[in-house]
DNA sequence: GAATCCTATGGCATAATTACCATATCGCCA
DNA sequence: TGGCGATATGGTAATTATGCCATAGGATTC
């Protein structure tokens, strides 16, 4: 690794972190849906269909990336968006999703 | 889970393919190079400092989710990018990445 | 304060990712 | 054709991610 590639790497390990964080079906799915309002924990769950304490840990992850954030109210947790920016994520991915899908039909359709 | 998170659950696998394939430092160092001009893998692997075997890896992983593309030179294979939306993706990063800081900041200076 | 609901955490098993080494493959040149 | 430089692939070990179960903790209600 040459030097100037050394001196960045934390660099790209920070945005790394970021982008494992939304790497994932479960926590792009409840983003989907935060996108919309906040959500409690309980409801993420039943949209997610896994085990509450699945959901749970991947709300961890997104918090802990500072995706979102959190506000109890009595017994429950609500999860909200905390960044005004994924809009921006989710357009560079459909672009390759629809880019994948235009290469594969010349590929084989001609 | 319920039925139309059922429905649309292989829509967030590609999704999440997609993000998977971008997180990782090696893989942003890479790509942050090919922005600026196509690279052959060896500079890549100069550029990395790891293994040659370990980046032809991850040239393959971001070929396969359809961000880069390559081209053969004599014995050389020149890699670059193949989608016009990643500055989408990075502005997001970035952003997330600023606003952590800020909260940082905010908690512990005030 | 006991029961109950909601959420978070610890533990553990399994799957996926990652990295390196060794080696195969391809193109080129003598 | 033999050797060489550049890449890709197979194999394997170590790390990390994921998911569920069991359970702890906090708040509410009775």
């Amino acid at each position: 690794m040459n030097a100037a590639a050394a001196k960045s790497r934390p660099r790209y390990e920070a945005r790394a972190r970021i982008a494992k964080a939304l790497a994932h079906p479960s926590r792009l799915l409840m983003l989907d849906a935060l996108q919309k309002r906040e959500h409690c924990v309980c409801e993420l769950t039943d949209l997610v269909g896994a085990d509450q304490s699945t959901v749970s840990k991947h709300l961890a992850i997104l918090k802990q990336a500072g995706i979102v954030a959190d506000r109890k109210e009595g017994p429950q947790t609500f999860y909200r968006i905390k960044v005004c920016c994924l809009a921006d994520f989710w357009r560079c991915i459909e672009t390759v999703l629809k880019e994948n899908l235009r290469t594969q039909q010349a590929a084989f359709g001609g």
